[in-house]
Parts: structure tokens; C-alpha cells; sequence
DNA sequence: CCCTTATAGTTTCACCTGTAACTACTTGCA
DNA sequence: TGCAAGTAGTTACAGGTGAAACTATAAGGG
């Protein structure tokens, strides 16, 4: 059996360190989603993150996209090329800045976005059945001021 | 500027989809607390949970350290073979059992824990002063419950 | 005992990610 | 205008990471 080592050394309890608990809980919440659509759709957690912000605001930019999700310009920008390679976005050129990109779900991504949607509603449910409906009003409104 | 698609479709609204404002919030603060040692040790996250655990638990084995930090076994390993050719961490073989490893951390990886804990814990108390004490004894009750 | 099965740890492979460098286009000011 | 500076997006490179295969050792049942 291990010991605990000398108090001198103050060492970090790392499982009641919030940051190491954040890590642990939104990993594996996020890996429990990604189950239900990586294997059967072949969609990263990234490609599916700019699918659910095209499907609210059609039109947008790359860098938008980018914006909206929080994500690398550059991991925007591998998960738009294979997007559009399958089809299941749109990708024009804007008119008047031919820098940048106009994009949209096609009818094939509104599909698996019809699909994908409810399922993730359902594991946040899932997961938030965890807690009682007070934990979950606080969870809620913490995480709104923790939110950059 | 963007528009909000059809509601038939009903997206997701990934900024207030918890799993999602969890995600950004962990990624944010870990993050923030990497930057105080991964430049200054040439530390990786893992590599700075290893030594977490060894601190408070000598002699464990490589499996048991991959659980303690909820982490692969062959990310576990790897962080272990830079530690111990950094000299921060010293690894036997078990007496008894020549598969398992005993694992501790030398005086090297002891100076180093001795640095990057304590900034580790303010780092968190700068995190959690964004909240009040109500929602800090709220958040730390909720992790507790959700953790697995 | 021996042989099957299980376990500890490492290596390999394929992929994902972020940083930096690059191209193409636009803007603004001399 | 035309040129310097800024912006959108892609490409290249350099790690980090997980799944699967592999080696070595241990455990257990005939």
C-alpha cells in the first residue's frame, strides 16, 4: 500500500484539485457524446462543433466558426476540408472579399445534424441527472460566469 | 451578419450546452496553470500529474499511477521514461514481481514539486475568486459528486 | 509441474493538435 | 495609384495521444 509522503512537501491532492476534476468530469462527459457519432458518422468532436454552430448562423465565415467554437483558425480549417469533402458542407467564396469563405450545412449535414442534436441533448440529460435539480441550477450559473 | 436557421432543425446551442462550457472552461484554466511550468521545466501536464501523485503516494507502480491520474498507461509510461532520464523521478522493479516498477521522485523532482505545487494551488484560488463563496462550496460539492 | 490465461509495461502506428510560416487578398494612407 | 500593413485561410512541421500489437513475467488449474 502506498504512503502518504512528508507534510513538508505540501503535495497537491489531485483529486480534490478543481482545475484536475474540471479536466477529469468535461473529458469524460465529452467522450461519452463523441461515442454516439465518431464511429458511426466518422465526425471529430471539432467537425461536429462547426456543424452545430453552421446549423444556428448559415453564412458564416471560417474565422467566425473559429470564433463561435472557441477553436484554432487552423483546426477549423482541416475539419471545413473535410466537411466539404463529404459533402455535408458548403463552402463559396463571399462576393465582395474573395479572402473570405461563406458556409452552410448542405441537406446531407442537416441530416446528421438532426441526428447527432438530440442524442447530445439526451446525454446532457443524461449527465445532469447526475445532480439534483438545485446542483443543477448552480452548475448552470457557474459555469455562465466561468465562461471567457 | 449570421441568421438563426429554421427551428424545425432545432440547433444546439453550443454556448449553453454544459458539456461544451465545460470543455472550454477546464481547457481555459489548465491551460493557464501549464503556462507557469511548462517552459520553465520543459514539464507536460502529464508529466506534472506523475509527479503529483508520486509526491503524495511513494512507491506506486506505473499502473497505479495511471489510475490515480485517470490517465493512459502508454501516456503514463512515456512521461515516465523522460522523468527518469531528467533525473526527477527514480523507477525500480519490484523485488517479488519483476513485471511491476516502483516508482518515487528524487530529490531533483522533489525541488521542482516544491515550486510548481504551490503555484498550481494559487492558481486555483485565482480561478475560484471569480466566484462567491456560495458558489465555490457549490462547485466543489457538485465535482465531488460527478466525479466517476 | 506445465500450459493456458492474465497482468505490467513498452513500442508502433495512425491521427489529432497547435505554432509558425506562407499565400492571397484587402485596406488605408502617402 | 501604389505600397505598407493587416486579415482569411492553408500548409508544414513538430509534438502529443490512444488503440493495438508485442515482450516479459506471474498466477492458477488440470
Amino acid at each position: 500500500m502506498p504512503v502518504a509522503t512528508h507534510a513538508d512537501h505540501a503535495p497537491l491532492e489531485l483529486e480534490r484539485f478543481i482545475p484536475y476534476q474540471l479536466s477529469i468530469v468535461s473529458n469524460t462527459v465529452s467522450q461519452t457524446i463523441a461515442d454516439d457519432y465518431q464511429a458511426r458518422y466518422d465526425l471529430s468532436v471539432t467537425e461536429w462543433r462547426v456543424m452545430a454552430v453552421l446549423a444556428r448562423f448559415d453564412g458564416l465565415s471560417a474565422r467566425e466558426v473559429a470564433e463561435r467554437t472557441a477553436t484554432d483558425k487552423v483546426a477549423v480549417s482541416r475539419a471545413l476540408s473535410r466537411l466539404v469533402a463529404a459533402g455535408r458542407v458548403r463552402r463559396h467564396m463571399h462576393e465582395n472579399d474573395k479572402r473570405r469563405s461563406v458556409l452552410g450545412l448542405t441537406p446531407a449535414g442537416w441530416e446528421i445534424h438532426d441526428v447527432v442534436a438530440p442524442m447530445a441533448r439526451q446525454r446532457e440529460r443524461d449527465f445532469l441527472a447526475q445532480l439534483s435539480d438545485e446542483e443543477q441550477a448552480w452548475l448552470g450559473r457557474i459555469l455562465d460566469k466561468l465562461m471567457p
